[in-house]
DNA sequence: ACGAGCGCCTGTCGGC
DNA sequence: TGCCGACAGGCGCTCG
C-alpha cells in the first residue's frame, strides 16, 4: 500500500505525535514480541529481541518507502509493502488479528506492526546502507534537477511506467503515484525512457514532485482497509478510474496491465507519440 | 539490460 | 447462499 507520501506521513506522526498520541522519539524500547516470524528479515528472532531491548528511539525518518528508526546502537528498518501499518496503542491493549511484531515502549505504550497480507518486513542492522544501499534518488530532494532526471531517463531504455516503479531508479514511487504523475505530465506509460524530449522529461520531473507533495499535503491516500485518515484518494485523476471520463478531455480512462500492475491513463491526454 | 511471469498472503467484490 | 476468479499501495526471484 503505502508509497512515499503515506510512509512520510506515518514517519511524521510517529516522530511528532498527533492527537492523543505522544511522539515516540526519546522513548526506550523495553522488549519485542514477534508474532509472524517471516516479518523479521534480519537478524534471528533471539538476536533481535536481545539487541533491541533497552535501545532508545533517537530519530524516526524515511528513505524511499522504508521507515528508519535510529536507535542508540542499531537501526530498525521497516518496509510496509502492500498492507502494513504502524499502530501506537496501550501496552496492554488486546492484540489485533493482523499484528505481526510488537515493540513495548516506556510510558505504557506499544508500537505494533500490523500487516494483513504479511508482505511487510523488518530489519535490525548495524549499517542501514546494507538494506538501503540499492535505492535510487529521492524524488523530492531539491538537488534532483530536471536536467539530471532527463539524463537518467536517457541513460536507460525502458518503458516509463516500469522504470518509475523501479526503486533503484527513483525511491518511493508506487502504482498510484506513478499513474498520477504520468497523467499530469501527459505521458503514455509505455513510452521508452530514452525517447523523451527534454521538455517532456522536465514535465515529468515537475509532475512527480507535485503529485507526491499533494499526497503528503492530503495526508496520503486511503483505499479499502489499508491506511486510514488520508484524503488523496478523493483527488485521483486516473488511478482506478477506468471507464470514467477524463477530467481534462472527457475521454474514457483506460486500464491496461503492465508488469502485473493495473495501469490507468487517458488515451487522449497521454498519447504515445 | 529488459520484460514477463510467479510466489509470497489475506481480503473484497462481482458474476454465475 | 456459495463458489470462483480477478484484483489489491510491493518486491525478489527466475527465465528468455
Amino acid at each position: 500500500m503505502p508509497e512515499l507520501p503515506e510512509v512520510e506521513c506515518i514517519a511524521a506522526a510517529l516522530r511528532q505525535g498527533k492527537e492523543g498520541q505522544p511522539p515516540l522519539t526519546g522513548k526506550a524500547i523495553l522488549g519485542a514480541r514477534l508474532l509472524w516470524p517471516r516479518t523479521l528479515q534480519e537478524p534471528s528472532p533471539a538476536e533481535f529481541a536481545a539487541r533491541i531491548a533497552g535501545q532508545v528511539i533517537r530519530q524516526i525518518g524515511r528513505r524511499g518507502k522504508y521507515l528508519i528508526f535510529t536507535l542508540d546502537e542499531v537501526t530498525l528498518l521497516i518496509h510496509l509493502r502492500m498492507s502494513g501499518d504502524l499502530w501506537v496503542e496501550a501496552v496492554d491493549a488486546p492484540v489485533a488479528v493482523h499484528h505481526r511484531l510488537l515493540l513495548d515502549l516506556e510510558g505504557g505504550l506499544r508500537l505494533a506492526f500490523n500487516d494483513t497480507r504479511k508482505f511487510g518486513r523488518a530489519w535490525l542492522v548495524d549499517d542501514p546502507q546494507s538494506v538501503l544501499g540499492g535505492l535510487g534518488r529521492e524524488p523530492l530532494e531539491d538537488d534532483l534537477t530536471p536536467q539530471e532526471l532527463a539524463a537518467m531517463l536517457r541513460a536507460r531504455r525502458r518503458q516509463l511506467k516500469p522504470l518509475l516503479l523501479d526503486q533503484s531508479f527513483l525511491a518511493g514511487l508506487g502504482n498510484i503515484y506513478t499513474d498520477e504523475a504520468l497523467y499530469r505530465a501527459r505521458l503514455h506509460p509505455l513510452i521508452q525512457s530514452d525517447e523523451l524530449s527534454y521538455f517532456q522529461a522536465a514535465a515529468l520531473h515537475r509532475a512527480i514532485r507535485e503529485v507526491l507533495l499533494e499526497g503528503i499535503r492530503r495526508n496520503g491516500a486511503s483505499i479499502d482497509w489499508v491506511y486510514r485518515g488520508g484524503e488523496f484518494q478523493n483527488y485521483f485523476q486516473v488511478y482506478r478510474r477506468d471507464g470514467k471520463p477524463c477530467r481534462t478531455c472527457g475521454a474514457s480512462i483506460q486500464r491496461i496491465t503492465l508488469g502485473q500492475r493495473g495501469t490507468h491513463f487517458c488515451p487522449v491526454c497521454q498519447p504515445k507519440g
